[in-house]
DNA sequence: GTTGGAGTGTCAACAACACTGACATAAACT
DNA sequence: AGTTTATGTCAGTGTTGTTGACACTCCAAC
C-alpha cells in the first residue's frame, strides 16, 4: 500500500528504496545469474558434469590442500551431496585426494594437472563474460557492485569469502 | 600465466582487471547469490513449495494476466518444468487460468488473493535483505551494482528485465 | 590401555526440479 | 483443408540437494 519503503538508516543518509527499485534488484540479481552460470553451463552439459562439480573444481583450486570439512563449509551442502561430486572428480583423475599426515581422518584435496586443465577451461567462460561486464560498467560500477554484493551475503558466507580473498591479495 | 588480462576495450578507457580481481568478483556473485534466496528458501521449505514456485508467484505478480507463454520466456525453462508448478499452484487456488479473450489457446495466470499473500511474504523477505544491502552500499554502489548486473546478461534476458522494468516505472 | 564421544568420510535411498521426446487438443492463420 | 501456434500431459532421465545409517580415526577421561 505504501509506494515508499521506510524503516531506520542505523545513522547513514536515508535512503528512500521503493519496493519498485528493490524489485527491480531483485531480477536484476535474478537474471544476471542466469548470465553468470550460462557459458560453463554450456559446457558442462557435454561433459558428464554439472554445476556442482565446476564449484568443487573451483574452490579446490583456489584453495589446494584443503579438507572435505572446509569445502563444506565454503559450499554450504552436506558432506553426502558434496561427496557425490567428489567421487565422480576423483575417480575420473581430476582431484587427488590424499590423507591427511597429522590427522589421518582428513583427507586433503587437490587438482591433478587434467583437472586444473578443466577448470581453467571453465573459469575462462567465466572471466570472459565478467570481464567484459566490468569493461562495459567502468571501475566505479565495479567497486559499487561488490561492496553491495558483499552487503548482501550471511555472516558465514561473507567469513568463507573474506578468507578466500585475503589468501591471494 | 600471465597476471595481467589483456585485450580489446573497444574505445573505452582500458581496464586492467587480473584474474584475481575476476575470480573474486565470481566468488563475490556466488556467495551473494546464496544469501540472496537463502530467506524465502527458508520460508518455502515448510511449506510444500520451492524456488521454482516462488519465480512462478513474482513473475506473475509482477506482470499479471500473463500467458504462459510469456512466463516461459521470462523464466528459461521448459514447459514441462513451469507446467508442474503451475499445476500445484493452480490446484492449490493460489494461481487462476483465464481462458484468453480474444485469443483463446492462451492462459491468462493472475495470482489469486492467497496467491498475493504468499508472494508478499516471499518478497518482503527477500526485499528486507536487498533493503539493507542497499542502505548499507549507498546509492552510488547500487547504480554501480546494477549496472554491472546489467551488462553481465544475455541479450534476450537484458530484453525481459527491461521490458518488467519499463512497464512500471 | 581401554573405552566412549567427537570428528570425518562413505554408502544407500529418496525428493525436487531441471531436461528430452512424444503426443493430444484447440484455436488461429493461410 | 492444411499448417502453425499455444497449451497441456505422459513417460523417462539426470543432476543435485536431502536424511539415515555406518565405519574409521583421534583424543581424552577413566
Amino acid at each position: 500500500m505504501d509506494r515508499r519503503t521506510s524503516g531506520p538508516s542505523s545513522g547513514e543518509a536515508l535512503l528512500f528504496l521503493t519496493d519498485e527499485q528493490l524489485r527491480q534488484g531483485i531480477e536484476a540479481m535474478f537474471f544476471a545469474y542466469r548470465g553468470f552460470t550460462a557459458d560453463p553451463d554450456r559446457i558442462l552439459a557435454d561433459l558428464a558434469y554439472g554445476r556442482a562439480h565446476h564449484r568443487a573444481l573451483h574452490f579446490i583450486g583456489r584453495a589446494p590442500s584443503t579438507t572435505v570439512n572446509n569445502l563444506l563449509n565454503i559450499l554450504g551442502v552436506t558432506k553426502q551431496s558434496l561427496n557425490r561430486v567428489l567421487r565422480t572428480l576423483i575417480t575420473d583423475g581430476l582431484v587427488e585426494s590424499k590423507v591427511g599426515r597429522t590427522d589421518k581422518r582428513e583427507r586433503h584435496l587437490t587438482l591433478t594437472q587434467a583437472g586444473r586443465t578443466l577448470e581453467q577451461t571453465l573459469s575462462d567462460a567465466q572471466r570472459a563474460r565478467m570481464r567484459a561486464a566490468f569493461r562495459e560498467a567502468g571501475p566505479d560500477a565495479v567497486a559499487g557492485f561488490r561492496t553491495v554484493l558483499e552487503a548482501m551475503m550471511d555472516n558465514e558466507m561473507r567469513a568463507s569469502y573474506g578468507r578466500l580473498k585475503d589468501a591471494t591479495s
